[in-house]
DNA sequence: GGCATTTTTGGGAGCGCTCTCACCAATGAG
DNA sequence: CTCATTGGTGAGAGCGCTCCCAAAAATGCC
């Protein structure tokens, strides 16, 4: 039998309406009654019916999170794990909590758009890793709903809410350092470019190449899909080109470029040297470690609970829109003396 | 602007009540007055508002997944992003959403009390991996509320409803393989105690040199934690002992047991065969790659859902208590010929 | 055709909360 | 002493749905 408003009022010999301001935090009860309320609460463990709250006051205090699954990476990739802690953590700092959908084969985009869209479950929404075209970000848009993406959007750029790693700037990165090192000929194998983390990666590999006055070679350039076989697949199309060094989109990829290499005989970093991209927890475990870029997925996940919260409770006026830097980690792959 | 039930029923041309009852597959409406409201519910993408439903039924169609993080392993681990995948998507198919429940730092017994226990946000439960002596599982017992242990549970072990891995059978199952390799003096590094997997792991390793006919030795044993570091610190003392094989009760902790016996000059699996637990998807990058024993961990999670709602509509009456048989992974570590 | 019975429909109450408005002291100003 | 003003409180309506019960329509039986 669990309580409510009601008998709490009864209980502390105030009306209804005095618990609910107690409750909510309103400045218009004299302190004295207050504390009497309090007591009652808390003696009854009286927590308010959170269906009937926002019946009324239309909000649900619930954040939802929604990933479009890659399944074949999401298993070893901890990139939505940490995102989702961070997420989930901040959320319930500030007494929000956290619903999570996850695109899988069983669930349709009808099952979807009740759900996340019509239900109005969730007062707002965090979308990760939207591929171009995706529907749903339209949807939302039309409908008006607050949300913000985890990653670029690929369009509406400057009116959409999100918070993205610079990837460009941290693919550049990891150019800069190998032709530091010496490496003249450095290839890439590109992840997704439907994604804009794979495109970005792209475009800063070629920046990275311009600024350091080296040519673009569109041969040095395999296409990729951040699985490992597509790895192993782009570097044995690239092998012929002789290049001296890969920065390679995701070290996922950058496992398979390894075997590719070692396969041909070649020995990583001296007649090849690696850059992978998003510092795996295996990136340590690889032989030789994998010199690679890592992102701040926990304060991207973090900043998007906080950017959301703040969206919904206008306290941020959109566009919220936040970039980070990312963090060359320096192993052994790229050749740097120890 | 949403419509509610009674902007479907006056544009239908009929009572509230009647929509109600479509809306909720009641038999007593008519075909034709059925047609009619589907097609005016259809054509203005009309949903029950969750919250007004919720607050007369007292139910919300939400499962909770609630995880006591270890935060160490979590992020190499894919054990908590399968089984929250298959959760979710068993969940959906039935139409039930899922709230997400991290224990971090910053959520206090108090927050998760009043959130997980009182607020009946959820339905229902589904606890992963509880140590020993944690208070939820006896706040919600005493409470009489619906849930789910992801793991064997240490007290009322016939009444309360679990999902588990067959983790005794899984490590016996192991240290039979290596006995019948010819390995004779076998060691183990064993997990968390505290944790029934870990506990589990243990008896398993017993029992299976029991049944094989080999005399235990304590100064076998040597305790861990699941980490890397405890594997590595664990082997060190074993090493000794001059084990010829040696059963490691987790993945994370086998990286660290290869590192020190390869410190120690001595080769895997030629000088000590190894078996570890979980198949990471790391283990096929060690070197050599590690037998292991892998867990069906989404059937675990799909199953947890499964039963949850079962439990929670009736149709499976308590105690729900599933033990699924583990795989032997046979690789390079266990000295197996290819 | 008249009646009982079954099928289908509608109306009302109520789930537990918030929010507006009205009220009642208590206070201060004129 | 009267009248506005303020701080504190309570009553009532209503959020959008389900569920019970009664009414109406359709059906069956004699």
């Amino acid at each position: 039998m669990t309580l409510k408003l009601e008998d709490i009022a009864r209980i502390a010999g105030v009306s209804r309406s005095t618990v609910s301001r107690v409750v909510n935090d309103d400045p218009n009860v004299s302190e004295q009654t207050r504390q009497r309320v309090l007591e009652v609460i808390e003696e009854h463990n009286f927590t308010p019916n959170v269906a009937a709250r926002s019946l009324v006051t239309q909000r649900t205090r619930m954040l939802g999170i929604y990933i479009p699954y890659l399944v074949g990476n999401l298993f070893s990739d901890p990139y939505f794990p940490m995102f989702i802690q961070a997420t989930t953590a901040r959320a319930n700092d500030q007494d929000y909590d956290v619903m999570l959908w996850l695109k899988s084969s069983t669930i349709t985009m009808d099952h979807l758009r009740r759900r996340v869209l019509d239900n109005r479950m969730a007062d707002g929404l965090i979308l990760a890793s939207t591929p171009r075209n995706d529907r749903l970000t339209d949807l939302l848009l039309e409908r008006g709903r607050t949300f913000i993406l985890n990653g670029r959007p690929w369009e509406h750029e400057d009116s959409i809410n999100y918070v993205d790693t610079s990837n460009v700037r941290g693919a550049q990165q990891a150019i800069e350092h190998l032709v530091r090192l010496g490496r003249r000929r450095i290839a890439t194998v590109t992840g997704r470019i439907d994604l804009n983390s794979g495109y970005d990666r792209l475009i800063g590999y070629r920046r990275g190449l311009e600024e350091m006055g080296l040519e673009l070679d569109s041969k040095l350039e395999a296409d990729g899909d951040f699985t490992e076989v597509s790895g192993y697949l782009g570097m044995r199309k690239l092998l012929p080109e002789k290049p001296d060094a890969v920065f390679v989109a995701s070290d996922h990829m950058a496992i398979g470029v390894l075997r590719a290499i070692r396969e041909a005989g070649m020995t990583v970093p001296d007649d090849i040297a690696i850059v992978g991209f998003d510092d795996m927890p295996f990136a340590t475990l690889a032989n030789p470690q994998l010199t690679t870029v890592r992102q701040p997925v926990q304060r991207l996940g973090y900043l998007a609970a906080e950017g959301l919260i703040g969206l919904l409770e206008n306290t941020i006026t959109p566009p919220y829109q936040v970039s980070l830097p990312t963090q060359l980690v320096i192993r052994e792959s790229c050749g740097f003396p120890a």
